[in-house]
DNA sequence: AACTAGATCAACCGCGCATTA
DNA sequence: ATAATGCGCGGTTGATCTAGT
């Protein structure tokens, strides 16, 4: 099957937009009380252009709830504890920034803070200190325990997003709580998060107790082996900002993926 | 004043996922 | 069930701006 092209190329203008083209665009889009179908837009609009250029000046310059101007300090943080937490998720991060957009971001990064902390001796990519890089036998070795320590870096910058969004996205719909980045991370962080953070099985919830995350008293009820090994298995393939960021990369096995459907159903039960 | 290198950022490209026919 | 289509995403490019020489 060969794609087709997103648009006839020939006779459609390319580069920067003029002042005459945002003014029809912004006029359609007024108009008609949003965009419709971009691909048929730059038609029914009279442009000459892509409807993916369309909607791309929409989505990055024309919209009315762009934030335009500098990044703030604390905007500025965000974006570094949310890469810590995402990578380089732009849109997933650009969600949680109010009027910026992934193309903001994702410049911002690129031109200042990837260079701010590889100034400060950080790695870019996983936010830990450069001397560990490359260096493997200062890791644990078992794949568990890497996992443990890996999951305690990530630690603080998750409970700072947690914290941040409090149960706003909590009320997702539910077709996408399973898949959605916030919401897995909230799964990682109330269940399995907690069993590798405490470590040592007496002092870990059962699957039966009350996630933390959204203010409820948990329950504390001693959890065995077997059930933290399963909770490690389910969470291998739990999104891949979790599994890149963890460094789990191995498929799950049809029983395996029975488990981790039933975890995300009970844990979705919780929150 | 002229040139150059580096920084910035808007825009483009190609890919993958979701939806529709 | 599958091909076609639309959309959104991340990576990259290139035009423009700015600071340094």
């Amino acid at each position: 099957m060969v794609r087709a092209p997103c648009c006839e190329k020939a006779g459609l203008k390319r580069g920067p937009w003029t002042q005459e083209e945002d003014d029809i665009l912004v006029d359609y889009i007024n108009k008609n009380g949003g965009p419709g179908n971009w691909r048929s837009l730059p038609k029914l609009a009279g442009l000459l252009r892509c409807g993916k250029s369309c909607r791309l000046r929409w989505t990055n310059y024309l919209r009315p709830d762009i934030k335009r101007g500098p990044f703030t300090p604390e905007e500025e943080q965000l974006i570094i504890q949310l890469h810590a937490i995402l990578g380089n998720r732009w849109a997933a991060m650009a969600g949680r920034l109010p009027g910026r957009t992934d193309n903001e971001i994702k410049n911002l990064w690129n031109t200042h803070l990837r260079k701010r902390l590889i100034s400060m001796g950080l790695d870019p990519q996983n936010h830990e200190p450069s001397c560990l890089k490359g260096s493997a036998k200062r890791l644990p070795t078992s794949s568990s325990a890497r996992h443990m320590a890996q999951w305690e870096s990530a630690r603080p910058e998750a409970e700072a997003q947690l914290l941040m969004d409090s149960s706003a996205s909590l009320l997702l719909p539910s077709p996408n709580r399973t898949t959605h980045p916030d919401y897995i991370l909230r799964v990682w962080h109330s269940e399995v998060g907690e069993s590798f953070s405490n470590r040592k099985p007496a002092v870990c919830f059962s699957p039966a107790s009350q996630a933390s995350v959204s203010g409820t008293t948990s329950k504390m009820v001693p959890k065995t082996e077997p059930e933290l090994d399963k909770e490690l298995s389910c969470a291998r393939r739990s999104d891949d900002c979790i599994t890149s960021y963890h460094g789990l990369t191995h498929p799950l096995s049809p029983s395996e993926m029975e488990d981790y459907n039933r975890f995300l159903i009970s844990m979705g039960r919780k929150i």
